[in-house]
DNA sequence: TGTACATCAGTGAACGCGCGTTCACTGATGTAC
DNA sequence: TGTACATCAGTGAACGCGCGTTCACTGATGTAC
């Protein structure tokens, strides 16, 4: 390899024995490589490989594998509730609100396919050992929640059950289609837009 | 091993080179495999163990592992459609009927969920290799919409999205659930079939 | 400002693991005569 | 009814693979004096 061609990770090599910024620099390699090469692609080896390491330096940030799965689907759930809570800005009223979560919802798992997978799959064993996890896992959940809390706000209890419904039918849709058990052209909606809010318009009656 | 303890693995492996009904054999294996040791525990090696045969000899019967898990899951989804058939046999109503068809599948799911992880899971490669496979995972939506027909005949795109909010509302709630993303204590209910009842109520006034 | 030192991030090599799959083979089975 | 033969299900051994993790180590860094 001629100098001319040296990447990022030659000159790290080179120039710095400590890398600076590593435990950072593996989250983002990890996002990417779930990105380009899915789910099967993602070992703490080639994680190593991509941020031009030794296999054994992420050990010094991670405490084993789950600790690094623990922290992509952290870092998932904060994305997924910061891209709901953008599209949902502007928006006027509980129906509107909702379909726009559920919609962003829909397109975060679609656009994020693998990182989705670690979310909300069996990758990471034990769960119970991030309390972190479940709690960044909530924020999609508050904002479904926290959107519907005007319109419902007669019985706590009813209140809680119609979040759920919401919940329930805006992931089981998304599930659905990123597992290709259903797609938009199968029921003859024109896009995943599309098909989200006339699915989520059945609970019309409910939300306006 | 003395002669008392011998197994009907140790008998076929004595007396039959041929095994006679491998094929059976290698799924009912790979079910309860699945049920024991969870998906990490399923390997074609695994399932030649609890076979009593080479590792080598399932081979003879599925071409490679993905043929092996998509039987499994074909199993899966007539056995899911099994439960859904029976339980809402003898509901009057749609109301009732969708009640009990969703009941059973949360229940299917949670009583079966390494299985139920094939069935919807990324283990199984290009589903599209196997075409019988959508076919039959397409038996519980046909549940589900023909427990809607005589509600819905108003329009065609009507009852095709209603079934559509039905069968996402009952799938997502059922995978947030076994995902431990939910339960039943979590939003007060009693329990699995108070959550699912109680949370298709929101449907009620569409469904009645 | 310069030096001694503790810290600890990253190295390099190795461990043991179970896996999917291939291969030439062997022996049980059932059929044709 | 008995024999020759083709079939092919299952054997046994081996392949190469990438993985998670451990270990004693080394050398860059920043701090205390």
């Amino acid at each position: 390899m001629s100098a001319e061609t040296a990447t990022a990770v030659d000159f790290q090599k080179k120039f710095k024995y400590h890398h600076g910024n590593l435990r950072e620099a593996l989250l983002a390699a990890a996002l990417d490589i779930l990105a380009t090469d899915g789910i099967d692609g993602l070992s703490l080896r080639s994680l190593a490989r991509a941020t031009g390491v030794t296999q054994a330096a992420p050990y010094s940030h991670f405490r084993d594998k789950d600790e690094l799965l623990a922290a992509v689907a952290e870092t998932g759930f904060q994305r997924l509730a910061l891209s709901m809570a953008e599209a949902a800005t502007g928006a006027k009223g509980a129906q509107e609100k909702i379909e726009k979560l559920a919609c962003a919802y829909a397109r975060f798992a679609t656009e994020n396919k693998p990182l989705f997978g670690i979310m909300f799959g069996r990758e990471l064993a034990d769960i119970k050992r991030f309390p972190t996890l479940a709690m960044t896992a909530g924020k999609s959940y508050a904002l479904i929640s926290a959107a519907l809390a005007q319109k419902a706000a007669a019985s706590g209890e009813d209140a809680r059950f119609l979040t759920v419904a919401v919940w329930s039918l805006c992931h089981g849709l998304t599930t659905l289609i990123v597992e290709e058990k259903l797609s938009p052209a199968q029921i003859g909606a024109a896009d995943l837009d599309t098909l989200v809010k006339r699915t989520l318009g059945v609970l019309a009656p409910q939300l306006g």
